[in-house]
DNA sequence: GTCTATAATTCGATAGAC
DNA sequence: GTCTATCGAATTATAGAC
């Protein structure tokens, strides 16, 4: 055809790269980064195992196509504040469970205990994406403590019911579930911080780590 | 000698074993299971390798015996009911890096999410230890909700600060720490359950979870 | 583009000398 | 009790035929 080139095509390929994502995100989603085999990969795609390697380079780069991730973060600014931290611990559930579900979190929380890459990219998520969320409405000088609290939480919360699958946690449908833990995202946005504590706080607090008896 | 007979002794071999175990420790508890290998144990214990498979039979067997692990639960039954959140914070921060921190923790929660055995022996714990010590002074038929409320937090906290190292929540100094999660705790233990959520509440959640827009 | 064959490592586990 | 030597299996990655 007059003007059709090779480089016009949008990659023909491209249904067999989606099928090879698609099965690597979830061999890595539920068994981590080290016992999921390129081998295993292929054999889920209907492929050849050469083939992974041609469209992907290695491993570490598949992986690294593999656990993209989008937050989806919402626009809390037109949220009134008491509102948001219900927002945000639903729109959390949402992610994991509702339709904006995909394998991404639980392959980066799988593989970011094991895998630099991983946890190098969940730091990254952590900089750029949940600290601007928290920030909306709240002191910029506080929003990185408050974020902090905020992923201990959220991120638990995951652990728990997604990957460890507690029994206890897993039980709980999830609209109980984020009646319980929206006031606690609410009290780590709003509530004053504490002062910073005296010295003579400070040596009580490391006494009593450290075993000793208080006065 | 007269008397002395080789099953008396307590095990001459023990300081051997001994220094497998500390160093599989360590292993396991920075590189995971399926990274960690024995050679690489018994190059950290200057032994020979086949040794570590004469002491403990294979690497899932070394596992076991490297993850055993004690919550140290103190008794709360003579604490006010007021204090034991706060107790139970401290103590559980004092399990990672006081006095009573070693890696057992560490080794938990970090191959928890790739080894099935030691998934297994985290939800054991929960069982046998945290549900138990939540239960101190509350109504048992709450109790293991509770404690998986507390869990979430709890393990989310040392996930994101001894594990994934996110530097906004490594950069709290404990006491602050405390502060700050002291009150959810206490609200986990202690804040009237909701009452169960009728058909039509649990209708909207789940119209939000799967992206319909409230009326 | 796809597949076969295989190189190059690495690891868990075993056998046997000392 | 300790070490040498090695097996057998599995893995990533590459070279090259079709």
């Amino acid at each position: 055809m007059v003007g059709m080139t090779n480089t016009d095509r949008p990659r023909r390929c491209e249904p067999t790269r989606q099928a090879i994502l698609q099965a690597a995100r979830e061999r890595f989603a539920c068994e981590g980064y080290d016992r999921t085999t390129i081998r295993a990969i292929a054999a889920d795609a209907n492929i050849d195992p050469s083939m992974v390697m041609r469209y992907f380079g290695n491993k570490e780069q598949l992986f690294a196509a593999a656990a993209k991730f989008d937050l989806h973060a919402p626009d809390l600014s037109e949220t009134p504040p008491e509102e948001r931290a219900d927002r945000l611990v639903r729109h959390f559930i949402r992610l994991w469970e509702g339709d904006l579900a995909d394998s991404s979190l639980q392959i980066l929380l799988r593989c970011a205990l094991t895998n630099e890459t991983a946890a190098e990219r969940m730091r990254l998520i952590f900089a750029e994406q949940v600290i601007p969320l928290v920030t909306t409405g709240i002191d910029p000088d506080e929003a990185v403590e408050r974020s902090g609290l905020v992923a201990s939480q959220m991120l638990g919360l995951a652990l728990c019911r997604y990957v460890l699958r507690l029994p206890a946690v897993v039980a709980l449908d999830s609209e109980r579930l984020a009646t319980w833990i929206a006031p606690t995202i609410r009290r780590y946005l709003t509530e004053p911080r504490a002062p910073i504590p005296s010295a003579r706080e400070i040596q009580a607090g490391n006494d009593f780590l450290n075993g000793k008896p208080a006065n």
